[in-house]
DNA sequence: TATCGTTATATTTGCTAATACATAACGATA
DNA sequence: TATCGTTATGTATTAGCAAATATAACGATA
């Protein structure tokens, strides 16, 4: 029983949100999937929650993260581009590292 | 133009949120102000609001955090306990060492 | 040109959380 | 025992967000 120590990161762009952890995870369904409509539905989200936030994703990174496709065979898709795989790659690992560091800091907690 | 590292860092007891940015805010305004309607007044929050989150955060913690009275001369008050100035401390250094730690990690982002 | 599953978008509905409001209890002091 | 400003608690209202629903546009393919 002792208390643990919880963080939340994500990046902003114009004070505006870029990538949290949510982003992070439809993007990667969105590359596994193919489609925004099949990330969503594996994550249980609705379509136009989905979309709305990878719309918000590419209008505030510096570059586009997907490439969304209409019509077409199959009706169309979804796919990151190299500049959303280095950005989540980037995220993951300061996140990691800010778990790990945390990690270290919490002896001072138990010590009250 | 460039992107920023945002963190949020909170301290969890049994899976329930025991400290974050804004209770310790709250903490801390109780603190100057010896009152828990003041210090929700201070900082423009509901009185009900401002006693639900004391009242969590006493029933998480391992010790009392809060003494409150009731009645009395000037009607009661409120004022932290010493365990409550130790708890606030560090979980403010905490938080300032790992803003510390994120902006040193904020170049692998400028490097995109 | 008809079909298909997708992206894109508007509108409505429903639910949860925050707020506002109201009131009781408290206890030192005068 | 009347007063005061506080803590403590319940209830009702409001508001903001999430979900559901509906529909148009798209373009390769058959």
């Amino acid at each position: 029983m002792s208390y643990k120590i919880k963080s939340r990161i994500w990046i902003e762009s114009e004070n505006h949100v870029l990538l949290g952890e949510g982003r992070v995870q439809l993007l990667k369904a969105i590359e596994t999937e193919g489609s925004l409509s099949k990330a969503a539905k594996t994550l249980g989200l609705s379509y136009k929650k989905a979309w709305s936030l990878i719309d918000s994703v590419n209008k505030s990174a510096k570059k586009p993260v997907t490439i969304n496709s209409t019509g077409g065979k199959g009706g169309g898709g979804a796919e990151l581009t190299d500049y959303g795989k280095q950005l989540i790659a980037v995220f993951d690992e300061i996140n990691k590292n800010c778990w790990n560091f945390l990690d270290e800091q919490i002896q001072k907690l138990d010590e009250l």
